[in-house]
DNA sequence: GTAGATGCAAAGTCTTTGCATGTGT
DNA sequence: ACACATGCAAAGACTTTGCATCTAC
């Protein structure tokens, strides 16, 4: 399998050491093309009979972050961070407040403001963080049902 | 002080009690027009010398996030949610990762975004949330004085 | 008077850390 | 061989909850 290849070069090109346990996270990270938690991880890999502790999860997540290959966010939504391989397509997401579905938007809306702000005030941007709020189709229905008091 | 009293309707009108604790974290949250912690917010009452317990704290910001009144936003940078009074202007802000300081941007380009999201795929959109990431003038040259390995 | 607000302490989550052991290079 | 990765358990940070008491209405 060559994608497994690919992890392995991937973590030493960013200077990290590969191993087993390094190649499984990232590998939970490519099937999910959601952000996930560590918890979320760590329950997936043990489902599959991969052992892991949680806290190497968490220490993994965070080398991979540093490097730049996975992103962190946190949502006020949810407890806790949640962790989303850094594809180089850069992607927003429509949380649903109800199920907390979260739709991927094609568009960014930020390329000319983060020009623009650089010319106006000096500071360097780096990235940004865009999430969309409110209720997918299904939890509209949903709502209309038991709002009708 | 007719603060203090816009501060008590302000209550009312969401359909809260009046209470001196709440009025309290309503100031702090006015006095501060960046989003802060839960703990700020009551270690600033405690150095006014109004008691409170941090408890209360963390039960009213829910209230008044539940009402609408503040909003709960939480970064991936700090451990630990930040509130902000929700002034009717719509903000966003640019957040330094070198200080930690919060920058506001005028503008806000997500609306024909929403719009035609809300056209395209039934999402009832309801808010968003976002932020630019980088680095202040004066991070940028503390940072090209380090960095220099 | 009563529903709801508050304080305090305890419990709960999510995350990090110390230390002994194992492993990639 | 040696620096670094890992597991485990314990600690830590932030937040919520249970319960008794108090207060706004």
């Amino acid at each position: 399998m060559e994608s497994e290849k690919r992890r392995g070069e991937r973590l030493r090109r960013s200077g990290l050491k590969c191993t087993p346990r390094r190649k499984d996270v990232l590998r939970i990270l490519e099937q999910n093309s959601q952000p996930v938690t560590a918890e979320r991880i760590f329950m997936a890999l043990k489902e599959e009979g991969t052992g892991i502790s949680l806290s190497t999860v968490y220490r993994i997540l965070e080398a991979l972050a540093e490097k730049g290959l996975v992103l962190k966010i946190s949502s006020a939504e949810s407890d806790g961070a949640l962790f989303v391989l850094n594809r180089r397509v850069h992607r927003h997401y429509m949380v649903c407040l109800g199920c907390h579905k979260m739709l991927p938007v094609d568009e960014c809306p930020l390329g000319d403001l983060e020009k623009k702000l650089e010319r106006e005030t000096g500071f360097a941007v780096t990235g940004h963080r865009l999430e969309i709020y409110g209720y997918c189709r299904e939890c509209q229905k949903a709502r209309s049902k038991t709002n009708s008091h």
